[in-house]
DNA sequence: CGTCAGGTAGCCA
DNA sequence: TGGCTACCTGAC
């Protein structure tokens, strides 16, 4: 058992906030997969107790060398995102491995988060390996260019998308992911479109989420419902809800997004 | 039943 | 470029 003392840092609203799909809480405790292990994590107050995993894996998952204080008063552009980042501080942009983000996030495309979680558990159990740890068995994500089986892929449920999830797995190569890596933000958002099944908003998902990419600015019917109610007061499209979030919370534009997002969550019923 | 989910591709003006 | 619509599937 290890611990960490942290600041600015939620770990229930940074698991819950739609970003990280494959987790699963036992009394006080998430668990999660990382490659081929389980480990366990929970969060008292400051400090964050976890369990089977490396302080610098968690270190690196949660961005905890990030200077959240100062990329929250960089966000902090009006009086309605002072309360959102008020009310929901701890919130952190998580970076994910890139193989699992991009499978995750073509799955996502017109679902919801426990259609999401359905398919990827039913995707790990047809191609991942058995895993526990304390008595929780979690399947591990299928490995990197495991996704072979149209039917396979089909049977977890996948609908549409299994067609994109099979060339996916062809096209996404180390080569390929180290190319995005070091692309600036344009370039890397056009080279992850060109794969079927990933347009704008999946492509500024996988970029913000796995990339460290903090311009991206994913706009989902959420976004765009949050944004021209507090903003722009009139309809708006997805593109220019983009430009506008990107323009106005200027280099860290994703996580306001992520705020913004776990927000309008949180007020679905309002809408 | 229709509509809606963390959308995208293909088609048309 | 901008505005349609079909698309798997499950929940309401």
């Amino acid at each position: 058992m290890f611990s960490l003392t942290v600041t600015t840092f939620n770990l229930d609203h940074t698991l819950n906030s739609g970003q990280l799909f494959r987790f699963s809480k036992h009394d006080e405790w998430y668990y999660l997969v990382q490659g081929n292990t389980i480990f366990k994590i929970k969060q008292k107050d400051t400090t964050l107790y976890f369990d089977n995993v490396s302080q610098e894996f968690i270190a690196r998952l949660f961005c905890l060398h990030e200077d959240y204080e100062h990329i929250l008063s960089e966000i902090a552009k009006d009086a309605f995102m002072q309360s959102v980042i008020k009310q929901y501080s701890g919130l952190r942009v998580t970076r994910q491995d890139p193989w699992e983000c991009s499978i995750s996030f073509i799955c996502a495309s017109a679902s919801n988060i426990k259609k999401i979680q359905y398919c990827l558990n039913e995707l790990s159990k047809s191609y991942g390996t058995l895993l526990s740890l304390d008595h929780v068995a979690m399947h591990s994500f299928p490995p990197f260019k495991s996704l072979t089986d149209a039917q396979k892929i089909r049977r977890a449920k996948t609908g549409f998308r299994a067609k994109y999830l099979y060339r996916a797995n062809e096209k996404i190569t180390v080569r390929f992911l180290r190319e995005i890596q070091k692309m600036p933000y344009d370039g890397a958002k056009k080279a992850l479109m060109q794969l079927d099944g990933i347009g704008e908003k999946i492509a500024d998902c996988i970029l913000l989420f796995s990339f460290g990419c903090y311009e991206a600015f994913p706009v989902d019917v959420w976004i765009k419902r949050i944004v021209e109610q507090q903003y722009l007061h009139q309809p708006t499209s997805e593109k220019k809800i983009a430009a506008f979030g990107r323009s106005y919370f200027g280099r860290y534009a994703g996580i306001a997004q992520q705020y913004l997002y776990f927000y309008a969550l949180q007020h679905a019923h309002e809408f």
